[in-house]
RNA sequence: GGAGAGAUGUCCGAGUGGUUUAAGGAGCACGCCUGGAAAGUGUGUAUACGCCAACCGCGUAUCGAGGGUUCGAAUCCCUCUCUCUCCGCCA
């Protein structure tokens, strides 16, 4: 949500801006329902206030005795406003209501150092780390690898469930257990993050606070209730819904949340990108980064963030770049974002891994998270930022691959080893 | 799933239709008092929106949420949510 006062202030400007966004703001309509809006709460709170004035005359009237006659009188002279009131309070909430409808599918301004761009292709490359190895064979892919294994198998998930899920087994299942544990570890203990378990089923408010309703209900899986959970697509969704409704005094921020969830996406309009293998798939597993701080520190905060997904690339020995996406290519919430590309030598090319997103106050206006900023003594909204610290699945997809020998074995990079009891390759069990 | 109790401000807590325009207490902030502190004492202490250039000020809404009755609802009625206790079931 974008500050509405700003918004109202100069819409001609801001409708500029969004247009790099692939949005186009229909500031005619906007300053239409804004002046509907203005009008009947106008109108209504001075009904209101009258009702309140005469309510208490007659109240007044009927305490003392003897003007029984008055209050009479009194209740006469607002025979008709109740209807006035109710009808003017119907005509306000139907116009508050086509306002936010509005305001809650404009997506965040974006950040003045983005680069300007229409797709991933416009993209900016801010930094590579690692060199991508030479193989002295033929690559395979994690699909491959993992069935030589007998360890990855696409068929029998889609037996359980369907297309877009993968049954792991053995020594696979154990290096996907094993990344996630070095990751929450890592970020625990070496980067100062708490660790926390929440719901992987939320309310339609949460998805509203993150800005994944009301526009993205088709990209989610729901239950059948009435009203319906939503299974999380990101523990950025819970995690930073913890903020949700409160006002943090400063000395409580900033706060660091890292969680390790399931995830849960229906990719409705991603058909035929990534069918083969584990890359994009209904139901996978995340290592989540959040932050909740003061707004001055947000964009210093936005590249520890980024470093602490980094750390993770550059531990488990994964050549990558980081990216600053363009104004056209960012997610809905976000002011600016720097994508994680890790090397994948089957594609012979970097491969998004960690999304690392300011979204500045976007989110917590939405869902009201505040702080009180000891120099005006107000609450003002906080500023939250999230990424992959990184995802499950493809971090053990750029494993298999980098990490892959000629004999189809995989070796497991050390900073693993105590996840997986010293096992210092998945290799095919001996028949 | 069944039965019961409950939800009021930062916290505790009073409040069964009209000076509640939410009592009282605690906490916190700032004064006074004090050599300093404690005690005492005074004042202040929610959020959102609107009017105003802005401060001040004023108006409106909010007592778990939504709806209803009424001139007027924290209070009466209906629906829902959540919490607690007991029972059942269960990993």
């Amino acid at each position: 949500m974008l500050d509405p006062r700003k918004l109202r202030h100069d819409p001609a400007r801001t409708a500029e801006v969004l247009k790099t966004r692939h949005y186009s703001l229909d500031i005619e309509r906007f300053e239409s329902l804004e002046r509907s809006r203005q009008e009947w709460q106008r109108r209504t709170e001075s009904l209101q206030a009258e009702r309140n004035r005469v309510s208490r005359a007659v109240g007044a009237a009927k305490a003392s005795k003897g003007k029984q006659h008055d209050a009479r009188a009194l209740i006469d002279s607002v025979a008709t406003l109740g209807e006035q009131l109710k009808a003017g309070q119907a005509a306000l909430a139907e116009a508050q209501a086509e306002l936010n409808q509005l305001l809650s599918e404009i997506p965040n301004l974006p950040h003045h150092s983005v680069p300007m761009g229409r797709d991933e292709h416009d993209n900016e490359e801010v930094r590579r780390r690692g060199t991508p190895r030479q193989f002295p064979f033929e690559v395979r892919d994690h699909v491959d690898l993992g069935a030589r294994l007998g360890m990855m198998d696409y068929e029998l998930a889609a037996g359980l469930a369907g297309s877009r899920f993968v049954v792991l087994q053995g020594g696979l299942a154990r290096l996907h257990r094993a990344l996630a544990q070095f990751m929450l570890d890592l970020h625990i203990h070496e980067h100062g993050y708490e660790e926390t378990m929440v719901p992987m089923l939320v309310n339609s408010r949460a998805l509203y606070g993150t800005g994944q309703l009301p526009k993205f209900a088709d990209d989610q899986f729901t239950t059948r209730d009435q009203p319906p959970y939503y299974l999380v697509p990101t523990a950025e969704v819970p995690l930073t819904n913890l903020a949700a409704g409160r006002i943090f005094e400063a000395a409580e921020l900033p706060l660091r949340k890292v969680a390790h969830t399931q995830c849960f996406r229906r990719e409705a309009g991603s058909y035929g990108k990534d069918t083969r293998g584990m890359i994009r798939q209904h139901q996978f597993e995340k290592v989540e980064l959040v932050h909740i701080v003061q707004p001055e520190q947000s964009y210093a905060t936005l590249e520890a963030l980024t470093g602490h997904a980094e750390a993770v690339l550059q531990k488990l020995e994964l050549p990558y770049r980081v990216v600053a996406l363009c104004t056209g290519d960012m997610g809905f919430g976000a002011a600016k974002t720097y994508d994680l590309e890790v090397w994948l030598p089957s594609q012979q090319r970097y491969r998004e891994i960690s999304s690392c997103s300011n979204c500045e106050a976007f989110q917590a206006r939405r869902m009201k998270a505040r702080w009180r900023n000891p120099e005006t003594g107000k609450p003002e909204p906080l500023h939250t930022l999230n990424g992959s610290g990184v995802a499950v699945g493809r971090a053990l997809v750029a494993v298999m691959e980098n990490h892959q020998n000629a004999d189809g074995s995989i070796r497991v990079p050390e900073v693993l080893a105590p996840y997986m009891g010293g096992c210092a390759a998945i290799q095919r069990p001996a028949d």
